[in-house]
DNA sequence: GCAAAAGTGTTGCGAATACACCCATGG
DNA sequence: CCATGGGTGTATTCGCAACACTTTTGC
């Protein structure tokens, strides 16, 4: 087995699936592609990989040069590489699954791309392979979701259980009893409850509650069950 | 943005974690490094992706070159693409986890390699980064198999409850209890009880069983409970 | 005072665990 | 006849799902 010239080098690049929660609907981070080809389609924001540069690094860099944020998880999520996925030339693109609570984007928003939140529901089409990438990462999330805390990282710091509920079902599609869900929740241990009300969805007002981050760090890895028919997952 | 001279093109190539079972342990098939750098060394098997060629269909050309074998178990596991990770210049590798039937593979063997299968508690030291993606692997292979049951990918057509549970136990580095094990596995309607038995291990013979493929594809993604504390996983 | 959302408690069922004995057979 | 591994049954516990009513308060 030698180095012969089939074996040709190819281009790198990273793309971020950036997932959001409005309080209502999931969202995907989009943005218009700024050069040819496929300019002014909607695209998922990427970049190619430097020549000093590990993949996750990339990934981390372009997810701060569209964001603004830092420290967001992030997880690799698989790496494209069919010969024709980008018409430009062999293209690698190594795809990274992004969480971010979409308040804190708010604030740091750049102008640089013309970027926009759009719902999962209602996804206009991306050039390339970018609808599998999404795909996958929507498939990605619900299995991971089903057994580990991640939907946390979508809410900001403190949120009501309600609202954790309303994200369940957005990532589910599905309506859970809010009995049992609360219940289920609480019983993690993962969550503290504060002592002011969050008051604009309701009269009466619900409790806010933090993340313990001490216990979260602890139990990232255990298994939850918080799917009741995961028969429906994949 | 623009494609400068930055973003240089690098080597893909993939890389295959191949594990099987042989009856007692589980093992890694490893090869000796036929070039250099690193020539004599320890190593995965590997080789570079082709021009026209995708990663998935690179790692099945890259495993059957090897072991003669087609259409095995076999998912992508992580893209490695750290810029010192191999010394003779920037490659990204693409690894591949895969299971084999061992049996299957000592009929087929290609004697192009100097092919090996090593214990996993015994892993001589292995070149680049091949050892980080080796423990990735086996850490993924005990969080599918807690959840999926992609364990029978590893036994031949015909197997006993016992042998079954033997390699869960090497696995999972840890005894279950037989009663519950069985019926566990029996509870998931996956097996197909045979009229013969297996005589070579024991006085009294253990039924053989054979895997309801049918099932086994419906099934494949419903999500099971192998593990009785997953605390020890991540 | 009523509509609208928050919050809480109980019961029954199925799954998982712990645990002990009988079976078949080669030597 | 006995040692060895194969195979089965039961009681208890625990977690999950199903389900209904009370509380608070802005209007």
């Amino acid at each position: 087995m030698t180095r012969s010239s089939r074996q040709a080098k190819m281009m790198v690049a990273v793309d971020c699936i950036i997932f959001g929660f409005d309080g209502q609907d999931l969202k995907l981070l989009v943005i218009k592609r700024a050069l040819q080809p496929e300019k002014g389609k909607w695209s998922l924001m990427g970049g190619l990989v430097n020549e000093n540069e590990g993949f996750e690094d990339a990934a981390i860099r372009v997810l701060h040069k569209l964001t603004g944020l830092d420290g967001v998880y992030m997880e690799q999520l698989f790496a494209f590489g069919h010969p024709d996925r980008d018409p430009a030339g062999r293209t690698a693109s190594i795809a990274y699954f992004t969480l971010i609570d979409i308040s804190k984007y708010e604030q740091q928003l750049s102008h640089e791309y013309e970027a926009d939140w759009k719902s999962l529901k209602d996804m206009p089409k991306l050039i390339f392979d970018h609808m599998d990438m999404v795909k996958m990462a929507w498939e990605k999330l619900q299995y991971k979701a089903a057994i580990h805390p991640i939907l946390f990282e979508l809410l900001p710091l403190k949120f009501t259980i309600p609202q954790l509920q309303i994200l369940y079902e957005a990532v589910y599609d599905t309506v859970f009893d809010k009995r049992n869900f609360s219940r289920k929740i609480l019983s993690t241990g993962l969550l503290i409850k504060q002592k002011d009300k969050e008051k604009a969805s309701s009269k009466r007002g619900a409790f806010y509650y933090k993340l313990d981050k001490r216990k979260y760090n602890a139990k990232f890895h255990a298994f939850l069950n918080f799917v009741p028919d995961p028969d429906n997952l994949k």
